[in-house]
RNA sequence: GAGCCGGUAGCUCAGUCGGUAGAGCACGGGACUUUUAAUCUCGUGGCCGUGGGUUCGAGUCCCACCCGGCUCACCA
């Protein structure tokens, strides 16, 4: 790719931040030998499994790294490094063979057995579980095992200077820590010879000449030595940062707020190893609907599952992309309009590349999806307007406001029409009140079904019409109104509705006759079962 | 205690380089419709948290304060 300097005072944050990139690298050259260009990281936690905020700073740091590309010209690659080192602090609830498991605690989660059975290590399963959810969404990364990186030495040039440099730094993390912990911290956590377990005790002695640490196990008493380099050791979580950004060569990190002081320090630690530490970037948390924190517990907020069953996974980098030093409030409520909004962008795109345009970076530049003709709120109305528990229905209905739209010619709208239809579903149907039909509602119903028994099944939607008023006329109602009223409440279980000739002729006449005869028997008292809800 | 974000229409939010205040929803009128929905169209609605400052001019920049939310101070 060409450079292209002038990108860098775009208004969009993708490139303010690749512009910082730019201007780290120029001040910090990559040293001879090594891969030039720069190296971004995202970060994950051992224990984990991924989720939304996993898919938002992936994205997020992806739209960085193309933007540097664009303004450099230079290479750029995405590292996912997985911290499968750690050791298990606690037996997750949502794992099979917990007792196995808590005989392993304290353990790297790389020496536990995969209580799935699927891996060879519980930190192998995590790390597949990790890939396979960014690949379903194709972001470019290469995968990185902390254990990997340990065990093969990459580490271990920095983790000799930073044993050189101890002092220096447990001098930067001990200010911050409390009476007790100050006394057992260490930047060091050897692994223990004979348990296995990732031992949090200080060092007797950091000896960086003999390769070695010297420490007591509290339990034992015993000393031991353990060697520093090969993966006999892992540094603790803020020098660890540091020790990843010196070795590698870090110039991107982004990560939330709640990482704003160990950003702060491991910058530090990383400084005192003779480091640069990377351009960071620190993004807000989401919020529940009513400003409160997300909480497993309370089951708040929005899953990434949840969002994909409702929308397309554009729509949710879309809204990624939006204000990401904002605190946002992520419930279901916020979807139709970002699907609304990605799409107006998405049709300027087309049109039009523009560098400030958040679809080009969720497309990398450019795109000739043709997008939708009705945008996904107006579905989501419609879908409830003619009970859209089936895509044909929808279909029918967007022949008639759309001519010659298909999902063919528009698989976008394909798509947001299944969406819709799963809205419809979950939250729409379950709402429905069907009330019973009064005795003068009754004697009409049972005359449009002997009427719609006698008609031909392809009879078209202004035959079924004029037979709908004409039964409506027959029975004493103070106005046709309530007749419509009545089919809407009693068979839809709807207040409101379409033009009842036109669903009857999408919905297939069978399918209003069992509506019908459903409906009667509910008013004949027989007790029918309610239509299953679902998990909200 | 330290730090981050926010406060703009009834609600949810946008507001670019400082230049007459915007959208969606809701509400009201109209069109279409064989008196029914979606849809389309027009409209009502603002001390831009408060006070100061810079400026010819501030929602926007600076300072102070008030209110709300979140995060970190154990682990990662």
């Amino acid at each position: 790719m060409t450079a292209d300097p002038s990108l860098r005072n775009v208004k969009a944050w993708p490139f303010e931040e690749a512009a910082k990139v730019a201007d780290r690298l120029a001040a910090n050259p990559k040293p001879e030998g090594a891969p030039g260009g720069a190296l971004f990281e995202t970060g994950y936690g051992p224990s984990g499994l991924p989720h939304i905020g996993t898919f938002g700073e992936v994205a997020r740091t992806t739209w960085v790294r193309r933007a540097f590309e664009r303004i450099t010209g230079l290479p750029a690659r995405l590292i996912a490094f997985s911290d499968d080192m750690d050791g298990l602090r606690k037996v997750p609830d949502n794992v099979p063979n917990k007792a196995m498991l808590a005989e392993h605690l304290g353990r790297p989660l790389t020496a536990i057995p995969d209580p799935f059975g699927t891996h060879p290590s519980f930190g192998a399963h995590n790390n597949a579980r990790l890939q396979a959810f960014l690949d379903t969404f194709g972001f470019e990364y290469e995968f990185a095992s902390s254990t990997d990186y340990y065990r093969g030495g990459r580490f271990d040039a920095a983790l000799l200077r930073m044993a050189e440099r101890h002092d220096a730094v447990k001098k930067v993390i001990l200010p911050t820590l409390g009476a007790e912990r100050k006394a057992t911290y260490s930047p060091f956590l050897p692994i223990h010879p004979e348990t296995g377990v990732v031992m949090q005790v200080p060092m007797e002695e950091v000896r960086p000449e003999d390769d070695l640490l010297v420490w007591v196990d509290p339990a034992t008493a015993k000393r031991h030595g353990t060697r520093i380099t090969g993966g006999h050791c892992k540094a603790q979580w803020k020098a660890d940062w540091a020790l990843r950004w010196f070795a590698l060569g870090v110039d991107y990190e982004m990560s939330g707020k709640d990482l704003i002081d160990s950003v702060k320090l491991s910058g530090q630690i990383c400084r005192v190893l003779g480091g640069t530490p990377p351009a960071s970037f620190t993004y807000e948390l989401f919020n529940d609907e009513n400003g409160q924190k997300i909480s497993k517990s309370k089951g708040n907020g929005l899953t990434i599952e949840e969002w994909l069953r409702y929308a397309p996974p554009e729509s949710l980098a879309y809204f990624m992309y939006q204000s990401p030093q904002r605190a946002k409030r992520l419930f279901f409520d916020v979807i139709p309009r970002a699907v609304d909004e990605y799409l107006g962008h998405l049709e300027k795109l087309r049109v039009q590349p523009e560098p400030t345009n958040p679809a080009f970076h969720i497309h990398n530049g450019s795109s000739n999806d043709p997008g939708s003709p009705i945008g996904f709120g107006m579905l989501l109305n419609l879908a409830s307007v003619v009970n859209a528990d089936e895509p044909e229905m929808l279909w029918g209905f967007i022949r008639r406001y759309a001519p010659g739209v298909t999902p063919d010619s528009s698989p976008m709208l394909a798509r947001l029409v299944e969406y819709a239809v799963a809205y419809f579903r979950d939250f729409v149907a379950p709402t429905r009140q069907h009330r019973a039909p009064s005795t003068l509602e009754r004697g009409a119903l049972e005359d449009l079904l002997q009427v719609l028994r006698s008609l031909p099944e392809d009879s078209d939607a202004e035959a079924i019409q004029t037979l709908l008023y004409e039964v409506g006329k027959r029975h004493p109602f103070a106005n046709l109104r309530d007749w419509f009223a009545c089919l809407y409440q009693v068979l839809l279980g709807a207040q409101e509705g379409p033009r009842f000739g036109g669903f009857v002729a999408l919905y297939g006449i069978p399918g209003t006759i069992g509506l019908i005869e459903t409906a009667l028997a509910r008013g004949a008292g027989e007790d029918l079962a309610p239509r299953e809800a679902p998990a909200a």
